[in-house]
RNA sequence: CCGCCCGUAGCUCAGCCGGAUAGAGCGUCGGCCUCCGGAGCCGAAGGUCGCAGGUUCGAAUCCUGCCGGGCGGGCCA
């Protein structure tokens, strides 16, 4: 219906154009239609006389009325005024109103999706947290965030693919998987001793048990073994590290090795997805950056920067020069001991994505790697590949509260709330939209008391019991040997005549507009404040109009507003990842 | 020192590609169940939109400079 108005508004330009009332040279604005933010000034607001007054040098309020004497008569608008400094307020007819809930009703679970994205290829990667961990918190928004713009996008009519990079090659990996052996022989009963930088978690010693259980007493090699001639950790914690990993590979050869890291990875990557699973987000694939690597993929990558002349040698290294695209400073490809960088393999990585087909890649990363975009554009740009197709999402970090105090948020051992446990103790569904419900630039806080209160204050319970008060309506409805029996079609909308009907009328239309507005900004709490509104909207309708009435025609018309309702709220709940469940 | 993000009601936040009287929730105060779920509804009080300039017919919104908070600035990942 926006586009609607807004191509009546176009139509009306180039009429006047054409009429001599406008400059032939004009360039004409593109059309700016708003749903109008006072229900006294109609339905859809436009600007465009004002905008359009300067260059055309005339008085808004005049050229507001000559664009309205230009408009084409169309079914849907009943009345357009001209108000305040020269906008053009759209009235649209009783009937266009009511449309959307044949709309809702007809489409059901597709009312809301659209064709705006139609032929766009779209990457989106998201969480990609590094292995050895599990998921905390920290993660939590982004996985939240990147899932529930993923659905909005796919909604609007994109082709959406949803990866996770994994960073399972390099140092990290070989730590992980002598950390994982260590614990082994611990479970093997051998007495060996746990390097400081190890990881630490618990969950490392319950995988060792596993591949105890799984491979036996294969991989054990004795305490003594191990210690012969390492250096003393004391001195340097990293280097002692380092020679345990040697040492690791050294007893084990690389065929067990290999197995044991392997074992780690799938393990860990496990807990992972499981928990990701455990919050309602599934990827397409999971993209192992160790393939990047043993398919030569990263140099190739150098190779394609070489080739475009914009690398170097320099201190034993080879540099990229990204400062000639924008960055700060020129980025090491590959260090002087012949390593290539995270860096190298991130530039491999998103030229991997481009080569693959996607127009546009989106990056969901926390606002800590914010320093790392310029870099990444850079290489992009001297790929020969517009920057602009690479859209990196930044979210901030949501601050935990829970009785009024601040939770500890360091990564260090321990001292950090894991998704899962967050998920424990919330709920998937308050977590998931308490994390979408701001702006992701948004600092936020996390009141953990307030989302798992079943009370009014809890923005996600009001939602969905916006949506199991609708069923509740209908199993009463049931028990009361009665039925909303018209059909869409038949039912006799022109009956909702309250204030409060037309209000909700107006959300209901509203809805496709939201998503679409959400998907171009990429701004999934636009769905989730919208929910918030349509809900607030359904409670006041419900106070105030019962719905259950002798008089079957009127309350056929009100169960059919109702339940178009509950299919919004469905809709939009979904995309957001909560549930919307019939009773509470 | 440099760069990015944020600063809106007591609190948490919308509104930010310039538009009409700056909104919501919580909290506070006062009301509403013989009635479809009170996990709800209605009403009231509450604002120098961090500060100061600038652009504009018009600025919470754009620009500049300050102030305050967060985060970055490795041949780590």
């Amino acid at each position: 219906m926006k586009r609607h108005v807004a191509s009546l508004l176009a139509q009306a330009l180039e009429a006047m154009r054409e009429a001599g009332e406008l400059p032939a040279d004009l360039e004409l604005p593109e059309v700016q239609v708003e749903r109008a933010r006072d229900r006294a000034h109609g339905d859809y607001a436009a600007n465009t006389a004002m905008v359009l007054a300067k260059t055309a040098r005339q008085k808004p309020r005049d050229l507001a009325e000559t664009i309205r004497s230009r408009l084409p008569a169309s079914p849907s608008i009943a009345d357009v005024e001209i108000a305040g400094p020269g906008f053009l307020n759209f009235t649209l007819t009783a009937e266009a109103r009511r449309e959307s809930v044949r709309l809702a009703l007809h489409q059901g679970a597709d009312y809301g999706r659209s064709d705006v994205g139609a032929g766009h290829r779209v990457h989106i990667e998201f969480v990609s947290a590094n292995p050895p961990g599990p998921l905390h918190v920290g993660h939590g928004r982004g996985a939240a965030f990147g899932d529930a713009l993923a659905s909005v996008l796919e909604a609007a009519g994109y082709q959406v693919h949803r990866e996770y990079y994994v960073n399972d090659a390099g140092r990290q990996m070989d730590i992980l998987a002598t950390s994982l052996w260590l614990r082994y022989l611990e479970a093997a009963g051998e007495t060996v001793p746990f390097p400081a930088k190890g990881y630490q978690g618990a969950y490392i010693v319950t995988h060792a048990g596993e591949l105890l259980e799984a491979d036996g007493r294969a991989h054990v090699r004795t305490a003594a073994e191990l210690a012969a001639g390492l250096p003393a950790e004391d001195d340097d914690p990293e280097g002692y590290l380092d020679a345990l990993v040697a040492r690791a590979r050294e007893l084990l050869g690389e065929t067990a090795y290999r197995r044991v890291l392997d074992f780690a990875l799938e393990a860990i990557l496990g807990d992972i997805r499981a928990d990701l699973d455990a919050f309602g987000v599934r990827y397409h694939r999971y993209f192992s950056e160790r393939e990047l690597v043993e398919q030569g993929r990263i140099e190739q990558a150098l190779e394609r920067l070489d080739a475009a002349g914009y690398t170097y040698l320099a201190d034993g290294a080879l540099w990229f020069q990204a400062s000639a695209f924008g960055d700060d400073k020129d980025r090491v490809l590959r260090r002087d001991n012949g390593l290539t960088t995270y860096f190298a393999a991130d530039v491999a990585y998103h030229l991997d994505k481009i080569e693959r087909g996607f127009d546009t890649l989106v990056n969901v990363w926390g606002a800590d790697h914010h320093g790392y975009v310029p870099r990444v554009q850079a290489a992009l740009k001297a790929l020969g590949v517009d920057a602009e197709r690479l859209d990196v999402r930044l979210v901030q970090f949501a601050i935990l509260y829970r009785g009024g105090e601040k939770l500890p948020m360091s990564t260090r051992s321990g001292e950090f709330v894991t998704l899962r446990e967050l998920r424990d103790e919330v709920g998937k569904d308050a977590a998931r939209f308490f994390y979408v419900m701001r702006r992701s630039e948004q600092h936020m806080d996390f009141d953990l008391d307030l989302a798992k209160s079943e009370s009014a204050d809890n923005p996600v319970y009001y939602c969905q019991y916006a949506h199991a008060r609708i069923c509740s309506v209908f199993r009463q409805l049931e028990e009361r040997g009665l039925a909303c029996r018209a059909g869409v079609d038949e039912a006799a909308l022109d009956r909702l005549d309250t204030e409060h009907e037309a209000i909700v009328l107006d959300l209901l239309g509203r809805y496709p507009e939201v998503i679409e507005s959400a998907a171009l900004s990429r701004e999934p709490h636009q769905v989730a404040q919208y929910l918030r509104e349509l809900a607030a909207a359904f409670h006041t309708y419900y106070n105030a109009v019962p719905f259950i009435i002798d008089d079957e025609p009127l309350r056929d018309a009100r169960l059919t507003l109702v339940r178009a309702t509950r299919q919004v709220l469905a809709n939009g709940l979904e995309l957001l990842g909560v549930d919307a469940p019939q009773s509470m």
